[in-house]
DNA sequence: CCTATGCATTGACATCCGTCGATGGACTGC
DNA sequence: GCAGTCCATCGACGGATGTCAATGCATAGG
């Protein structure tokens, strides 16, 4: 089951501290990269908002297709980018696959790039 | 001096509503993902770190190749996509480029990942 | 002047990434 | 069982990206 590859694990937990408190380590770096390549797309950035902004904070492949203008094959695949980076959840019920925000995710990337002494 | 190309104005004010209060318009989506890309990479992130850890909150080049281990072309390379993206600013005294933090730079795009009302 | 240092730019290369069409599996309803 | 819907995966393609060596341009110091 494990990976042969040391592959970086995405689901640890990233250290919060603000990056611009101390120098980040490169594998801390490596870590937070994952993350933020997850949200450094237009259309990932705006099917995180349409599923936040969706009736019951959840939305199924079918109901992000139109919205943003792409093939199914092509919003399925930034779908699984974005659950892969722990930001989004994926619950299928019956035919549909519901994908909804990680609580607190979105929150625990604000946190790494806020300074702490604005000065 | 305008550029022939629509291309989009990444100096311009990003509208500072959290993604996941509404629907992100294409152009919003675009332009916050210019920001996103920036620090969507594990040594532009570590030199953003190293730039406000430094001594006086700024560094040269030469203050990080070395950290970094990466070539003086490359780390100029990385720098310029930062400071293109707005999040660093370049001065230049005598023989050395001085780089340090736009000031809220990183903390506008922390408010646009933070939650509204957290559940 | 001439050399040395610090840096940006260029060109080249390998790799990664976003997109699509095609396919197949899973579930629903008739 | 069969047709229809929803969706994940695969393979392919073009474009973007990270890296380097080489080059050139300033500035500083003999």
């Amino acid at each position: 089951m494990a990976t042969s590859l040391p592959v970086l694990d995405t689901t640890a937990e990233i250290c919060c501290a603000p990056i611009v408190r101390d120098a980040l380590s490169p594998e801390n770096a490596a870590a937070l990269s994952v993350k933020f390549k997850a949200i450094a797309d237009p259309t990932r950035l705006r099917l995180l908002s349409l599923v936040a902004a969706h009736e019951g904070a959840e939305a199924c492949v079918c109901d992000l297709t139109e919205p943003v203008n792409l093939s199914q094959p092509t919003v399925s695949h930034h779908l699984k980018v974005l659950v892969d980076a722990g930001l989004l959840t994926r619950s299928k019920r019956g035919t549909w696959s519901f994908y909804a925000l990680v609580p607190g995710a979105l929150d625990g990337l604000a946190d790494i790039l806020r300074t702490p002494t604005t000065a």
